[in-house]
DNA sequence: GTCTATAATTTGATAGAC
DNA sequence: GTCTATCAAATTATAGAC
């Protein structure tokens, strides 16, 4: 599915790509190809929050060379994978946005479910809870569209352009330089307030 | 193809909502299906080229607003055509990237040619040369990854968030503070000799 | 419980009538 | 030049044999 997208990957391509006889694909999933990618896109997630958060710790402890880290390490398994390894719910999604609405659903919950960690982490790298989300949100649309124009021109450079400006928009943000949001209505009136980093 | 990607989208499907005979499929794309969908990205890929300069021209000539307001745009759009109405490449894009190589290069020229005039612009408005075409990286990655965020979630607010924060990296570039680059050496990015390997 | 064999549709593609 | 009628292949789904 990865490969191909949802309305792309048949049963049977599955099954015997899988070594499985084709009626297991009845049996474990009887309700049918959207049972199936469900279990698919529920299965991969897991996966890729697990990766994410491995390289996001390796990264280290500062969140800005964090950020730069983990998109470099992206671009590095795109080329070691000839740019099939991306993303796993990103393709699915945009096909059944429009067309499917409980999987639609589902790929919300599994990009809410990634975003989450990401804020908090960024909070308690001393970002303000207020803007700690829009940071999450940033860097999550930054890598999926990144993923988008590298695998379109099998280029790595535009995530590894895409990870320094990230880690540029945390860096502002930890040092309450240039930020992104109107003033954040109260408190704090002077840059001088630096957060105690992380 | 929007709505439902290209393997989702069947050339009887087509013929039925166009209104046209089937037979006429193959009378003006003999190759069939690939040949259409080309067609369809370049012609679609014209149209949101026109509609993404008009938003900017819009926006004003400050790069810095109109950024933002292309971005609250494209959030606008989406509300009012039920999230229909987004990039009507990136979903092609992803599904063909690893499996139809034909289609894939046009995604990345179609890209490409979007990114060549943001940068000239950024360029225009005062950025260095050299600093431009990261600056275009991030406008369309963001925008991008917004459209999959927003589209996924039923909510115009990512892409705002995003729009905001962009707006932030360009004003950060054209006031020469709080670069996402190192220092500019010489060649940053390099002017795009082609995808790595070709 | 597990899988083989088959049914009912639908698809991309063509041949040939108008 | 344009489209109707048809084909072969592939798809999802199921019935029923092991």
């Amino acid at each position: 599915m990865r490969e191909r997208g949802y309305a792309g990957t048949g049963l049977k391509a599955i099954s015997t790509r899988a070594g499985a006889p084709f009626g297991s694909m009845y049996h474990f999933f009887p309700d049918g190809t959207a049972q199936l990618a469900a279990a698919a896109l529920r299965r991969s997630a897991d996966g890729y929050a697990e990766r994410a958060a491995t390289a996001l710790i390796e990264g280290g402890d500062d969140p800005v060379v964090a950020v730069g880290f983990a998109f470099d390490r992206a671009a590095e398994v795109l080329v070691d994978t000839e740019y099939v390894d991306a993303c796993p719910i990103a393709t699915v999604a945009l096909e059944v946005a429009s067309s499917h609405d409980e999987l639609r659903a589902l790929t919300a919950e599994i990009f809410e479910g990634w975003r989450a960690p990401h804020a908090a982490s960024f909070v308690a790298a001393g970002a303000d809870a207020a803007r700690a989300r829009p940071l999450s949100t940033l860097f999550l649309a930054a890598l999926e569209g990144g993923f988008l124009l590298c695998r379109s021109a099998q280029d790595p450079e535009p995530l590894r352009v895409l990870g320094r400006q990230v880690a540029a928009a945390v860096r502002a943000e930890l040092t309450g330089a240039s930020r992104a949001d109107p003033p954040p209505t109260r408190d704090v009136e002077g840059p001088t307030t630096g957060p105690a980093g992380a």
